[in-house]
DNA sequence: AGACCTCGATACTAATCAGTACTGAATACT
DNA sequence: AGTATTCAGTACTGATTAGTATCGAGGTCT
């Protein structure tokens, strides 16, 4: 692990022709990623092993490394290791806000029957293992946001523009109608948060312990009238 | 923070009176802690001091001064900082069953009507504050297992026990009959591990998101007959 | 073309901290 | 009492790693 920092050969091209000098002119020969590209790939690269390792784990090395380039470069685009995490906490918040959007523009365009929240169990359920990396950036996050309160903050921030995209779901689902029993369409978004996390929290590590349906069925069961 | 290790004093008694030798005879002057004590304070420490900052983050001379000793006590009673973290698990789930058992144990005695969910609810919500640490040392120790095989699977092991004392509750609760819908109860298990979890999430970042009957009226609604 | 500028690579520093080696005081044993 | 043993305190080491200083290749401007 000491090394690691050997190949950052794939600048672009990478012709293993020896270097003879000037071809057709003005061809530069090692063209430079342009920052935009070298911030995506240091985004990309920190959802990544952030992910994987966790914050405290995860070292700028490794980073820097699954970005195809070196420290240099995170320093370079952020201040620091918090910076990076922000940032790409960010821009991962925004996806998921058009993830929300879009499922929503595809299930409402449908069908509005209570039965449908079989459907959206499913929906949520297969995002256990398509969101991974983001539901595990996301509960290190927390981690950090409950013991730290400038951390806390931002957390905060985020929390409630997820929140608020879920519930234009929400009620887009119920077409004006309220909520069954005596919920609030903010209470509906917390049960709803709480499940998906909750239930990815115990399938993450014993997936026999959460059937496929489980969540479909329990939005059905909440959703039935008395 | 380099220091702190200034007072280590309070070994027992802690005579100011200047030492006179020779009291009456046979009077140890400064009785040590039995092995026992020692291990009994490590492990409060370790609780209270990986709850706060979180397993990575925490060090040992913290939990050590927060024990009112050094880390050579930690070394002398475990094998390092991984075992201290295992010990104080497997006592802290310990706790947990028992306390499942003794809330069981008041709330069957009295009745068995589904109304009483909601007082049920309202019980699990008080253990976010009651719990607080073992419920921030519990998912600090998921954030480790979802990572690591062999934490994970020392994870699965206690979660297992967790499930089989609420498994035994919940089949009390319902003195026979079957749960409501097609939910088994392992499913009710899961849903009510799922919910705790998740609501406890939202509640210690952003306590304004669950007011603290749901968790009491999402359990009643999910046990209504349809 | 030539002078300047940008920005990522490289090498380094300083701080942190788990774990170790050893010491000496308190206890147990004879 | 005197000796042996246990066990926590103390001081240290080695490894790790966030952050910094500097350099030079690549790009830009005139």
């Amino acid at each position: 692990m000491l090394i690691g920092m050997t190949d950052v050969k794939d600048r672009r091209g990478a012709s293993t022709a020896p270097p003879s000098r000037s071809n057709p002119p003005s061809v530069a020969r090692v063209r430079r990623p342009t920052r935009q590209e070298v911030r995506r790939r240091l985004l990309d690269a920190a959802l990544e092993v952030f992910a994987e390792h966790g914050f405290d784990t995860a070292n700028l090395d490794q980073v820097a490394a699954a970005a195809g380039l070196t420290k240099g470069a995170i320093y370079s685009n952020f201040t620091g290791k918090d910076d990076l995490f922000y940032a790409m906490m960010a821009e991962q918040v925004l996806a998921r806000v058009e993830s929300i959007r879009t499922a929503l523009a595809v299930s409402a365009a449908e069908t509005r029957d209570p039965q449908d929240l079989g459907e959206i169990g499913s929906l949520l359920t297969e995002a256990f293992t398509d969101q991974r990396e983001w539901r595990l950036v996301f509960l290190d996050f927390w981690h950090r946001a409950v013991r730290d309160e400038d951390v806390r903050a931002r957390f905060i921030a985020h929390r409630r523009t997820l929140r608020d995209a879920i519930a234009a779901s929400v009620e887009e689902f119920l077409g004006g109608d309220p909520p069954v029993g005596d919920f609030t369409v903010d209470d509906v978004v917390t049960v709803v948060l709480a499940l998906s996390n909750g239930l990815a929290i115990e399938q993450y590590v014993d997936p026999s312990t959460v059937s496929t349906d489980l969540f479909g069925r329990v939005l059905v069961q909440l959703s039935s009238q008395v």
